[in-house]
DNA sequence: GATGGTTTCGGGTACGTACCCGTAAATATA
DNA sequence: TATATTTACGGGTACGTACCCGAAACCATC
C-alpha cells in the first residue's frame, strides 16, 4: 500500500548527474548559470527517465501566483446568456486558486466597441500572464491579440474564433455544422413545399457568426436536395416592437411560413411575436439555453434550442491557459463544443 | 504578485491555540491523544478561520496512496459501450495520480451473474478504498453494497441506480425522461393515427432500466393525449438472425408500423433489418453512441440516437470517490447525466 | 512517595520543488 | 603573478501538512 516510487524527481536526476539538485532545477526552468556540457547531460537523463514534475511540490514551493484575465461581454439587461461563460471561469478558478491562480474579469459593452478597448488595453497594463476572450468586434480582437503576441502572452478565443491568428486555443462551436443541425430540425417534419424563415437579430453590423450559421444551414438543404423557400430577413433593432414590426410585414408578404430559425438567442422575441398574434403550427428553432428561451420552450412555442455549453467553454478556456502557464503542457489548438440539441422534455437535465 | 495569504494554515491555528501543530493535526484527522478541552478549542478556532486544508501539501507530505475498485461488464464482442466509462476511468485517474489515486478495473460478465460475484468478493479482499460499479444485477449488487457498508467502503452507481440503498452517489441518466424524450423525437413528424414498435433486446430477465424507459416513452404519449398504438416486443437472444425473426413476424402482424423505438444500444440489429427487408421511410430510436449504430445512423437508416455519456459518468464517479476520499466534502447524491441527442449532423462534436 | 501506566502534547523531519545566498573555479585584466 | 570579474555550482531553507518519537504531566497503586 505504500506509493510506488516508479517516478523520480530532481533529486534522482541530481544524483545520476554528479550536481546538485539547485543545478538540476536550473536546467528544468532554463535559467542561466549552468554550462552546455552539464547542461546536455542534465536534459539527457531527464529525457532517460522521463521525468515529470511534481506539480503538487512545484506549486507548493512556488510562491509567485499566476494572474487570467477574462474579458468577455457585461451581461446586458438584454440577454443573460454571458451569465453562463462566467460560471465556467468561476468554477475552473475554484478548482485551482489553491494552485495559486487567479482569474480578472474583464468586461465590455456588446454595443459599444470602444469598451472592448479600453478593458483591452487595461489588461495589457495589467501585467497578467494569460488572456481568455471572445472576440466580439473581430478588427479590435486581432489588433489587441497582436499586442498579446507581443508580450508573450497566450490567449485564448471562446464564442467564435478568428481562425488566422496565433491563439494558444479556439474553444467553441462549429458554427457552419450548427446551422446545418439546425436545418435538419427544422425540416424533420416539414412538407416538402413549405416555406421557411430565417431571422437574424442583432446590432453589430460586421456579424461573422451569423454568417456561417446560415452557410451551414443553407447547406443542408443543397446537401439533400431540398428546395424550400428560404426567405431571410435582419432585424438591426433588438427590442421587441421592432421584431414584431418586421415580423408583421414578413407574414404579410408571405402567408405560408411554416418553419422560422433565429441565428442566435433573441429567438424568445420571435417566440414572443408569435405567440401574441395567435399563430400556431410554425415550428420555432433558435439558440441558446437562457430562461428567455425556455419559457417558449416549455409552452412549445420554441420547438428546439440549441446549445454550445457556455460555460463549459469558459472552463475549458481558463484550464487551457492553467494547463499551458503551469503544466507547460501543449493544448488542443482547435476545440468544437458539442453541438446540444435542447427540447421541452430534457431541458432538465441540460449541464450548463 | 505574491501569493496572497488570505489562507491560515495549521500553523496560525496552532499559534492562536498554544498549542503544537501537531496537536492541530490530532484534531483535523480525528486521532487520539487529544484532551476534550482542546480539542474543543481547536476545533473553534478551525470553524473560525474557516481552515480549508492545502490539498497540495496534504497529499505531498501523505505517503499512503487510495485504491479505487471499478466495476463493469467487460467489453464484449456484442457491444463496446462499456469501453466508454473505462476511458472515463482513465482520464480521471490521469488527473489525480499525482494525488496518489490509482484505480483497479474488476470485469464481469454481463451474461454471467457468477462473474459479478466472483470480481465482487475480489475486490472486498483486496482492501480498496472507494468503489465504483454498475448495478447490472441488482440483487447481486445489493448484497455486496451492504458488505461495502459494514466496511465503510464508499461506492458510486453509475449507468443504473439502485435508489434504497447507500450509496455515495448515483450518477447516470433519469431513465423515465430518457424514454420520454425519447416518445417526443419519435412523434415529432408522426401522424397521429400510426402504428409505434417498441423493442427491447436483451438477455437479462430482471431488466429495471428497460422498464423505466418504457414507463417514460408511454407517460409521453398520455401526457399529451396521443392514442397512437403501441406495439411491444421482447426479444431475449441479441443476435442478428433472432432479431430478425422476431422483427420479421411483428411486420406480418402489424403492416402499418411507421415508428420503432428501441430501448438501447442494440439498435443496430433492428437497423440492420430494416435496412436488409428494404423497409424505408420508418422512424428509428434508440439508445448510445457506439460504432455499430454510427453507421446507421450516418446512413439515415436511425433518425436519432439518445445518449447519456458514460464516459463522463465514469469520470465523475472516480472524482466523487476523490472528493469523498481525499478531500473530505460532500457529494450530490444525484446527479443525473444529460438526456442527449445524437443525429446524423452532429454526431461528430458529440464527446463521449 | 516511589513506581508504573496512561494521557496529552511538542519537536522535528519528510514529501518534491523553488530559489536565495554564498563560494569555488574559470577566465579576464592589470 | 596577483587581482578583479565572471561563470558554474552547492548548501540550505521554505512551502503546508503528515506523522514518528519521545517527553512531560497526570493519575493510580502499593
Amino acid at each position: 500500500m505504500e506509493k510506488d516510487s516508479i517516478y523520480f524527481g530532481v533529486k534522482e536526476i541530481a544524483r545520476r548527474a554528479n550536481v546538485s539538485i539547485a543545478t538540476v532545477d536550473r536546467v528544468i526552468h532554463n535559467r542561466t548559470g549552468v554550462s552546455e556540457k552539464t547542461k546536455k547531460k542534465i536534459n539527457e537523463i531527464i529525457k532517460e527517465l522521463d521525468y515529470q514534475p511534481n506539480i503538487l511540490a512545484s506549486r507548493l514551493a512556488s510562491k509567485n501566483i499566476i494572474i487570467l484575465a477574462v474579458l468577455i461581454p457585461r451581461v446586458s439587461e438584454e440577454t443573460d446568456f454571458w451569465e453562463a461563460p462566467l460560471r465556467g471561469v468561476q468554477r475552473a478558478e475554484l478548482e485551482i486558486k489553491q494552485y495559486g491562480i487567479q482569474t480578472i474579469p474583464f468586461f465590455f459593452d456588446l454595443s459599444d466597441k470602444e469598451t472592448f478597448v479600453q478593458q483591452a488595453s487595461l489588461i495589457l497594463e495589467k501585467g497578467v500572464h494569460g488572456v481568455m476572450l471572445s472576440p466580439s468586434f473581430i478588427e479590435e480582437s486581432r489588433r489587441f491579440t497582436e499586442e498579446c503576441q507581443k508580450m508573450k502572452l497566450p490567449y485564448v478565443f471562446i464564442d467564435s474564433n478568428i481562425p488566422e491568428q496565433r491563439s494558444l486555443s479556439y474553444i467553441g462551436p462549429h458554427l457552419f455544422k450548427s446551422g446545418y443541425v439546425g436545418a435538419k430540425l427544422l425540416t424533420y417534419r416539414l412538407k416538402s413545399r413549405n416555406k421557411i424563415l430565417v431571422v437574424n437579430i442583432s446590432k453589430e453590423i460586421e456579424n461573422y457568426n451569423y454568417l456561417q450559421i446560415e452557410e451551414g444551414f443553407r447547406s443542408y438543404f443543397k446537401d439533400n436536395q431540398m428546395d424550400n423557400t428560404i426567405v431571410r430577413i435582419d432585424i438591426k433593432e433588438t427590442d421587441y416592437l421592432s421584431v414584431a414590426r418586421h415580423m408583421t410585414s414578413v407574414f404579410h408578404d408571405h402567408q405560408d411560413i411554416e418553419a422560422i430559425f433565429v441565428t442566435n438567442s433573441r429567438v424568445f422575441t420571435v417566440a414572443s411575436f408569435l405567440q401574441n398574434s395567435k399563430k400556431k403550427n410554425i415550428s420555432l428553432i433558435g439558440y441558446d439555453f437562457i430562461k428567455e428561451n425556455l419559457q417558449y420552450l416549455n409552452n412549445n412555442v420554441i420547438d428546439f434550442l440549441i446549445c454550445h455549453k457556455p460555460e463549459e467553454q469558459a472552463y475549458r478556456a481558463v484550464m487551457a491557459l492553467y494547463q499551458k502557464l503551469v503544466i507547460g503542457s501543449s493544448v488542443e489548438k482547435i476545440q468544437y463544443m458539442p453541438i446540444d440539441i435542447i427540447t421541452k422534455e430534457n431541458h432538465e437535465f441540460y449541464q450548463k
